[in-house]
DNA sequence: GTCTCCTGTGTAATCGATTGCAGTGAAATT
DNA sequence: AATTTCACTGCAATCGATTACACAGGAGAC
């Protein structure tokens, strides 16, 4: 077996094709092989088909550290998130690499683990990288802000779902505001007159829009929400757990507990079974951003769904077009407030009028 | 407001600044400048100090595009998955971009979409990248052999989780056929005496060693498998819900079913509850990964625990021992099986000494 | 028949960091 | 005192692709 592997299986790796081997093999200049092979300038058909040959036969690769040196363009973009572990992340990563894909781009990826510092250091080193752009949701409401803005300071740069506030650049989200009064007109049509609130700390955008949203329209439609019944922790099953075991175990629950987002309602619903409590009848549920899990959830979670694909699909849109723009004059900063949709499931209540 | 505004924030983004720039603030030559930085050479004390200071002042950062062609290495790896949404390969990212953030290094992600042209297009494309090594999960057990060839013949290459034949490169992942004895073991200890097994189709090695394993150990322990309850899709709750529905429908329902991975052991179970199937005390059901959602299924999953961790981390050792050793020989490729660990949960049955 | 203009091609500079080589002193050695 | 040694520092080449500029030669205009 071993006498059968080639010289390559057995050690050396290819080396690797210059423009200039190919210029050579092709009888031209290396200038004239980047013409080809870039398509810019005039060239002959016949040198045209000979320079061609010359690097298929030859299995030419650009080297993409010398052309962005020269160019100062390296097609990548970074790409920042507070934890790729949440699925609605994962989800918004996941059709950023497919956007980018379809241009010719390159993602990199860094987990902030929800650190402001750690998502400093990742933003740094992206510049260092000399990407074209940055796409990052922001860990921290406050605490991201001068790392984001030093950053947006020397390359385009996109806030995705969440954002911090006092910077200045693009946004593209959805509208948390309108997407709680979905919610909220959803559970009082299901009967519901007083309901908690689940969130993380009112350290990101998300929350804090979401609260907000949340409250206005409680008090528009006499919902009751105790401040008692607003309870902070992380983004986790856990947090949902617990927090749903305290609203039990406190006495009084509200007739409903709107959640910050899917994976808090998951374990929600999780200690209202455990405790059995039954859920939407006698506390409704609902979560945040249709992760995949939610429709998995006992019962079927009611969430808003975010357009991941949309939000993706802008976010690189405005990276181009910041791109294209050049490094010269910033004008005012877009703001894309996607309006998103309230799935109903099972953990909900039917309106009134059925049931 | 807009008054206000600095410069900055009115539009010209921050210039590069280069080591020539360093140097002449500092009063020295650029090859001085790059002795202090990198802290090879000999440099005074004094000199060292001055520069320092000079490269903070200005905000001095590498030009990584200008480094990578000069070394011709760029600090950057790149991996590729077939399905970045699956928690299982986004835990495995995820404990990789941990693993090489301490290194320093950055990561390239690609999501190859379970197809191996796509694959094949990202792998190509992360060579002439340059990055200095590869991680993948390859999606096929065998169309994606000629990529993943090519490409270890001209980087250092891992596989990782899955492997494809006939390739001759390092392999991390965990032993499936252990695993499935052990799975095996405690189903009969549980009672049962017949079981099913519901994968993806047989195009990857995880779900040919695990089958493998399932029958080899049902066998020696004369757990029947009846050929007709093997059923093959892909790695999804949706397809799990599909299988099961099939078998409950198709009459002579087994004693366990024995799933590929968890998403799939989550729609088993969940076509269990929506048929009145009581798990597992009609049937038991395992999954493999033990991905955080195992635990928040109806029952809770028994599941196989994969080490994302340890397995990360070998990859990015191996990655870094093949670029150590550099371009030249290679020596036998390492294959790291590792031995994971079974997670008993409600999905089982207790042995049968307890019940 | 001379003068433009244009197409096609090559020469050489450029991007920014690194490093082999050489040179300059000062300290150590004989 | 002559010579070797060594720490420090600068010059310039290098990595590979791109592109401004120059130039050759042919077509067309007058």
């Amino acid at each position: 077996m071993t006498g059968r592997l080639s010289a390559l299986q057995r050690g050396k790796r290819l080396q690797r094709v210059t423009i200039a081997q190919v210029a050579a093999r092709a009888g031209v200049s290396t200038a004239t092989v980047s013409r080809v092979l870039s398509g810019r300038g005039p060239v002959s058909a016949e040198v045209r088909r000979r320079v061609r040959r010359a690097a298929d036969d030859l299995g030419y690769q650009v080297n993409h550290a010398a052309r962005a040196l020269r160019n100062s363009r390296t097609d990548t973009v970074g790409m920042v998130v507070p934890s790729i572990t949440n699925p609605f992340f994962t989800s918004l990563v996941e059709n950023v690499e497919h956007a980018l894909g379809r241009e010719g781009k390159e993602l990199f990826l860094c987990d902030a683990r929800s650190d402001p510092e750690v998502e400093a250091r990742r933003l740094a080193s992206l510049v260092a990288r000399n990407v074209d752009g940055i796409i990052v949701s922001p860990s921290h409401g406050t605490d991201s802000g001068p790392a984001v803005q030093a950053t947006a300071d020397r390359l385009p740069l996109v806030q995705l779902d969440r954002f911090v506030g006092g910077t200045n650049t693009d946004w593209v989200g959805v509208d948390d505001v309108a997407a709680m009064r979905q919610v909220v007109d959803h559970l009082h049509a299901g009967g519901a007159r007083s309901a908690a609130f689940v969130g993380s700390h009112l350290t990101n955008s998300s929350t804090e829009q979401r609260f907000a949203g949340f409250r206005r329209r409680a008090e528009e439609l006499g919902v009751a929400h105790d401040p008692a019944h607003v309870l902070l922790g992380d983004y986790s099953v856990d947090w949902g757990e617990t927090a749903a075991a305290r609203l039990i175990e406190g006495g009084g629950l509200p007739d409903a507990i709107v959640c910050a987002d899917d994976l808090i309602a998951l374990g929600v619903t999780r200690a209202c079974r455990a405790h059995g409590v039954p859920v939407p009848d006698r506390v409704q549920v609902t979560g945040f951003d249709n992760i995949e899990f939610a429709r998995l959830g006992e019962p079927a979670l009611t969430t808003i769904d975010q357009p991941c694909a949309r939000i993706a699909a802008e976010a690189v849109r405005l990276l181009a077009a910041a791109g294209a723009r050049g490094d010269g004059e910033r004008g005012a900063s877009a703001h894309i407030a996607l309006v998103p949709e309230l799935v109903v499931r099972d953990s909900t209540r039917a309106p009134a009028t059925t049931g």
